[in-house]
DNA sequence: CCGAATCCGCAGTGATACTG
DNA sequence: CAGTATCACTGCGGATTCGG
């Protein structure tokens, strides 16, 4: 388990030592979310071999970003967490999952799954901070067999794959075609059609748009776009 | 020239699909400093097969991030440079330079070499947007063999490598020990024990300690912390 | 069923040599 | 200077098997 290493002290070039070998941001996201056991992670990240996921998270729990512990009574078995150090990878993770999100294509591909993990990862990225000063309320979101949750508490953020920590002030629930997968963007698109369902506060159905959906995503939906050329020249 | 896909539609896999490949990032964080040859990018990578960094480069540029282009009358040659989609991936290099800045070891390996970029990628890094509100001025730093400068425009930071594009109202010179990097760390300790010539407004060496050198590092430098935990356990 | 280890074929990578 | 060519190597993908 020897490590090549690029032979620069260099920040970035650590940081690509530790994380950069292939899938281990993507176990490093997945587990962002909430602790996993060893079969969750491996449906989660279609294709990747049972012995490259075994080795990615023998590497980084030896990196100190990953821990490995028993789980408690109820489920028993092993579960993988994300210490401290792994935690505070969040901003860098956040960071390229904007980047890439602006390079999407419109649709996805035929075949692509939707990871939860990625998608409370898009809410942290497009999570606009001012517009939620001294916000506080919850969201529980139903998407197809997905739910997720956005916490925000005197504008701070916290977004998790499960239900609500705290009972939610709104829950929307979002039933896509057969077949078409529960994406940030066609959440958003969903909303703004009204063809979603709410029970709670109605009214936090706009703040959650106001806060969540940034200015340039109002446009891509009303302009229509070609569906090619859009997003795919890096104007974020 | 087929790319291996990850089958999810999410931004941050979209991402590892363009930049996720070994090298990718590290070329785009030199290019970030400044167009550059094919030589310089070779030299500035120690190690890479020179089959790989033209792989690459041609990788990245079906992908949009950086360009190609014969350069003009003085140099002639070819001269590599990143596209507006390619600097947009900044923060995101940012981000992961700064996390990955926390767990590098206090002192180089031996054998490491210190591109230039990379220090200009750390001066960024650890730029305190809000100590720096208001301010303008320009540093010029020689380190070793190496030019970079810092130029804060109204609380707004560009750094690069090479001789200052305005006259610089400081210039810092840091002559290290023989067989040491001049790396950031290195200079802010030596800007701190007075080990630096100056030349232009002097007060301005304060200013810069303020703007570019967090707590933490001054921490790190007066508490003699044993060399080997300080900064391994992740608590950037 | 969960959590892997093992084996094989191949694509991506590394080191060197060589060329327009 | 700016790459291409060659070849050995190793990490990765896919499948199967194996022990709690």
């Amino acid at each position: 388990m020897k490590r090549r290493d690029f032979g620069q002290y260099c920040g970035l070039a650590r940081a690509l030592e530790l994380v950069g070998e292939r899938w281990a941001l993507l176990i490093i996201r997945d587990l962002a979310g909430r602790p996993q056991r060893y079969t969750d992670l491996f449906e989660g990240l279609p294709g990747i071999p049972t012995n490259m996921l075994s080795t990615r998270l023998k590497e980084l729990e030896q990196a100190g970003l990953v821990e490995r512990r028993i789980a408690p009574a109820p489920q028993r078995g092993v579960l993988y967490d994300l210490t401290p150090a792994g935690h505070s990878l969040e901003p860098a993770i956040i960071a390229l999952g904007r980047w890439g999100a602006g390079l999407l294509d419109a649709k996805p591909r035929p075949g692509d799954v939707l990871p939860p993990a990625s998608v409370t990862m898009t809410l942290r990225a497009v999570f606009d901070a001012e517009a939620a000063a001294g916000l506080t309320a919850t969201w529980e979101i139903h998407a197809a067999d997905m739910v997720l949750y956005a916490a925000v508490t005197d504008g701070r953020l916290e977004a998790g794959v499960g239900p609500a920590p705290v009972d939610p002030d709104l829950v929307i629930t979002f039933e896509p075609e057969p077949d078409d997968l529960p994406s940030y963007r066609s959440l958003i698109r969903a909303i703004k059609c009204g063809l979603v369902k709410v029970e709670g506060r109605r009214t936090l159905l706009d703040t959650f748009l106001r806060v969540f959906a940034p200015p340039q995503d109002a446009q891509v939906e009303t302009s229509r776009t070609p569906p090619m050329g859009a997003t795919a020249d890096g104007t974020v």
